[in-house]
RNA sequence: GCGGGUGUGGUGAAAUUGGUAUACACGCUGGUCUUAGGAACCAGUGGCUUACGCCGUGGAAGUUCGAGUCUUCUCACCCGCACCA
């Protein structure tokens, strides 16, 4: 950015604010962004304009931005998310509907309590300071929030009815207690996040991380499973992307679960499978380290306890499962197959998940991969029992399984059928047997929400060694976090504070301890645009009046990150509140935007790694480091991080250009779901087009502004086209608007502003009261239509256009179908596809007529003269093409 | 590996859904003007060709009177998920 230049303007700005300069040389104003930025933020804060209150008069719209973590400072991509959230918020008031657009702050986590470790402060101080600190940012870019709802979710009101949502929760029975693996740090005595586990060791100590299992509280999720991924089918407003991805991680299947007897054992072994075609293939078994079986064998064979240990300490480092070898150790066990009656070898294999299914699964070397390559290593028969069409498959001869569809063979009596029919028929075989049923199997598991951290809400529990576990009575919400506490990344402070964890048990009276995890925050984030409904509501979590007026959301605008987990919690919570009785409407989001994230160039130099734009000079294109005067390296464009040095400060945008020119360019560079690439000279366009129009406009009003707009088609042609102009601009930036393509919508204002200027310029009928009609039409549907992307410097036009109200009192514009009308057509002559001509023709000229001119045309008979004529196809008012040999 | 997406000028991107490819903007070239500004305005700007023209939407084929758009194959990049039985 050219810092200098944007210093000299603040600076002369500055002089022109405080009446040092004067522009007695200009005889216009100049567009001052500063200046009428914050005078209309004033305004609009003064006069409530966007104060949302229930109306029964009004169709509600509900436009919801995902609220930011309170980290200190805005960033790009929170500008760009606002940008488009306040778009859509102000295009929809226009239309008449009565708009909520609430903000808040996702406020507790992580990042505050390493703050608090460095600065040996309290999280509480951090949070709330940065929160301040952000508000004033979030203030400068002109957002139509009503921001008498703003709420923090560390605010104890929030906590406490957030405790009491989660008690119903329990009392509903959709909250439990189990046992679950953590990564624990023996260091520093703690839980770590998995991010804060880096190649298996602690980010802090950097020791090693062990497995350790707590007894952590669960939503039953997965009670929910089948209706979260049936709903997606009842959300047209949602990109195709996140709703596959939700229905990957839920991860349905069909299959069959069946037990295998073990020769010696009472006992038998469950599997699951969603083949049960290949049952016949079967020529072993293989079962999770930490499957029960497993154990038992471990339990008096080190051989099999250093196997088990080697495959779970092999967990830790995701990557590195990627391609694993298929290991494996023979049990001894034998499992007898429960059709042939033959015996089966039973391994423990390191790539059979416990937490999937049964822990242990039938395996068909033929017809599996995974079971292929291990059968291979550790030679095992391979039995074919699906034969594909025309194709004589060999166990000993494949190199890799065959999972494709066929007949059956070595079926005995289900030979000859097709798989897929076969799949029931076995299941069915099963059931008759009664030794197996059809199941259903998801891949989502229950949400654990127990978080090892002192920064959180707590959750509100109890646990009294004669009553067990205990819920807080809803009369003694909410639980309070302690605030003598000091953090320093050891030990979680819940646990080591001298009294707080001390209380009494409600039911027996007796000395209890309550719960020291505190929730996992996307559980703040599962109800906050319900609570933003109702904000002073005081005696329950929810006022169902409210809720039940503004819910659903009507458009929910937020980063594809949150794709999966924030999205997919928040349905569920959403859905569990319902069945309380909290909300009506099944699903929270009906629209969902997910925009792209805001990228840009890195630079790094061999000697001084990622340089900052202005530690790089250029000289023919090719890049050097100021320092080192090594060449640079321009990286791919990468999503903006501190850690890579190619943040842009959206303060400098909007101080040095204002909040209009930020929204504009964030507006125009992409549409907003695809990624966006900063550019500086974009930054300058979006500048120079506010100020084309500000001239413009002032123009318009100099010359003509005591000129009501136009409302009929004038006489004079190029008038007439005009107008057109205008009113196809309506049209196009209405329909922009709805597909949410809002890049093209300023460029159709952007030609209609430009065929105003080119009016202007025209030296002809300057003064004709007609044009001053056409141009006041123009100026005042050009600003209403720019209200959305540019609310301050529209605000300011519309006064200098001389009217007394502000555009909040403003209707979207009319379209005038009649203004649309031609009087002539361009008709394209094409001769075998290919553009020979172009014909002006009368508007009402038929089909018949638009071919004869076809023929006709001078350029077309020359094309036509050694060739015939084999057929002509007419598009009217489009094209004529004409087929010749 | 599986699933999804994207490939169009020097750049960001358009294309009314099968009908004039490159709107709008940036950049660049030339010019005008002025109280040198972050100017503004005018003209030009896909490639090849002196021209008539020809070619051109990652590549190859196909459907069609006509394909950036539909179909098949293929290449490249991006994003999810990843031993889910």
């Amino acid at each position: 950015m050219k810092i200098f230049s944007i210093i000299t303007k603040i600076f002369r700005d500055t002089l022109y604010s405080v009446g040092l300069m004067n522009e007695a040389d200009n005889q216009q104003t100049k567009y001052n962004p500063q200046l009428l930025e914050s005078k209309w933020q004033e305004f609009w804060e003064k006069n409530q304009v966007f104060r949302a209150k229930p109306s029964a008069d009004q169709e509600k719209y509900y436009v919801l931005v995902m609220f930011p973590y309170p980290s200190g400072r805005i960033h790009m991509g929170h500008v760009r998310n606002y940008a488009i959230g306040d778009l859509i918020a102000r295009y929809q008031r226009l239309q008449n509907k009565n708009v909520l657009n609430p903000i808040g702050w996702d406020a507790f986590g992580m990042p505050a309590e390493n703050a608090a470790i460095q600065q040996k402060s309290h999280p509480a101080k951090w949070t709330y300071e940065n929160i301040d600190a952000m508000r004033d940012e979030l203030k400068t870019m002109g957002l139509s929030y009503d921001w008498k709802r703003e709420l923090a979710t560390c605010d104890p009101d929030y906590a406490k009815w957030e405790q009491a949502l989660f008690l119903k929760l329990y009392h509903k029975d959709l909250v439990y207690r189990k046992k679950a693996l953590v990564n624990w740090d023996p260091v520093d005595n703690t839980v770590l996040a998995n991010e804060q586990v880096i190649d298996g060791k602690g980010w802090r100590s950097g020791a090693a991380v062990v497995r350790k299992e707590l007894s952590q509280w669960f939503f039953k999720i997965t009670d929910y499973a089948d209706e979260l991924l049936r709903g997606l089918e009842a959300l047209p407003g949602w990109p195709d992307t996140v709703k596959t991805m939700q229905t990957n991680w839920i991860g349905k299947s069909h299959g069959v679960e069946f037990s295998f007897k073990i020769v010696g054992q009472d006992t038998g072994m469950a599997v699951y499978t969603t083949r049960p075609d290949t049952i016949m293939g079967v020529t072993f078994c293989s079962v999770a380290a930490e499957h029960p079986l497993a154990k038992q064998i471990a339990a008096d064979n080190p051989d099999a306890q250093r196997f088990i240990e080697d495959c779970q300490s092999t967990g830790t480092s995701e990557e590195a499962l990627e391609k694993l070898e298929k290991k494996g150790f023979d049990t001894g066990l034998i499992a007898i197959h429960p059709f042939s009656g033959e015996e089966i070898p039973v391994f423990i294999a390191n790539f059979v998940l416990m937490s999937y299914g049964t822990g242990a699964v039938m395996a068909v070397p033929a017809h599996d991969q995974r079971d292929f390559e291990f059968a291979k290593t550790y030679n095992i028969s391979i039995k074919v029992v699906i034969q594909p069409d025309g194709e004589q498959l060999d166990g000993g001869l494949m190199t890799e399984a065959y999972t494709g569809p066929g007949k059956l063979i070595n079926s005995g009596e289900f030979d000859g059928i097709d798989n897929e029919t076969a799949k029931k028929m076995v299941a069915e075989a099963f059931e008759e047997k009664k030794i197996g049923k059809a199941t259903i199997n998801y891949r989502l598991r229950d949400w654990g929400i127990s978080r090892q951290r002192y920064w959180g809400n707590p959750i509100p529990m109890i646990s009294c060694p004669a009553c067990g576990v205990v819920p807080v009575p809803f009369n003694q919400l909410p639980v309070s976090l302690p605030e003598d506490v000091q953090l320093t990344g050891t030990e979680n402070p819940l646990v080591t504070h001298p009294t707080w964890k001390q209380c009494v048990c409600h039911k027996c009276g007796g000395e209890a301890e309550r719960e020291t995890d505190t929730m996992d925050t996307f559980m703040e984030s599962s109800w906050y645009f319900l609570r933003y409904c109702c904000p002073d509501e005081n005696s329950a979590p929810l006022n169902q009046e409210e809720v039940n007026h503004w819910m659903p959301v009507d458009q929910y605008v937020g980063g594809i990150e949150h794709a999966v987990l924030h999205l997919l919690y928040a349905r569920f919570f959403h859905k569990a509140l319902r069945d309380i009785g909290e909300v009506k409407c099944d699903e929270p989001f009906l629209n969902l935007l997910t925009q792209g994230m805001v990228r840009k160039d890195t630079l790094n130099c061999p000697q001084h790694g990622w340089l900052y734009p202005d530690e790089v000079a250029e000289s023919d294109g090719k890049f050097s480091c100021v320092k080192c005067n090594a060449e640079v390296s321009v990286g791919r464009n990468e999503k903006m991080s501190k850690s890579k040095n190619n943040v842009i400060d959206p303060n400098d945008l909007i101080a040095g250009y204002g909040a209009d020119t930020a929204r504009i360019f964030m507006l125009f560079a992409a549409p907003p779901d695809q990624d966006l690439e900063w550019n500086e000279s974009g930054v300058d366009g979006a500048w120079r087009f506010l100020n084309r129009l500000w001239r413009m406009v002032q123009d318009i009003q100099e010359r003509h502004g005591d000129s009501s707009p136009a409302s009929k088609t004038p006489n004079d042609a190029s008038l007439k086209k005009l107008r057109a102009k205008t009113h196809e601009t309506i049209d196009r930036v209405t329909r922009d608007m709805e597909r949410q393509q809002f890049n093209t919508g300023i460029a159709a204002v952007m030609e209609l502003v430009n065929a105003g200027i080119k009016q202007l310029a025209a030296k002809e009928n300057r003064e004709d009261t007609e044009v001053g009609e056409v141009l006041m039409e123009l100026a005042q549907t050009a600003v209403i239509l720019l209200s959305p992307y540019a609310p301050h410097i529209t605000e300011e036009l519309w006064q200098i256009l001389g009217n007394s109200d502000h555009l909040g009192m403003q209707r979207w514009p009319r379209l005038d179908k009649d203004a649309l009308v031609k009087d002539e057509i361009t008709v394209v002559v094409q001769i075998n596809g290919k553009l020979r001509s172009r014909l002006t023709l009368p508007a009402e000229s038929s089909k018949e007529d638009q071919e004869k001119a076809a023929l006709a045309d001078p350029k077309i008979v020359a094309n036509l003269e050694s060739v015939t004529v084999r057929k002509i196809i007419v598009i009217p008012g489009r094209l004529v093409n004409i087929v010749a040999k």
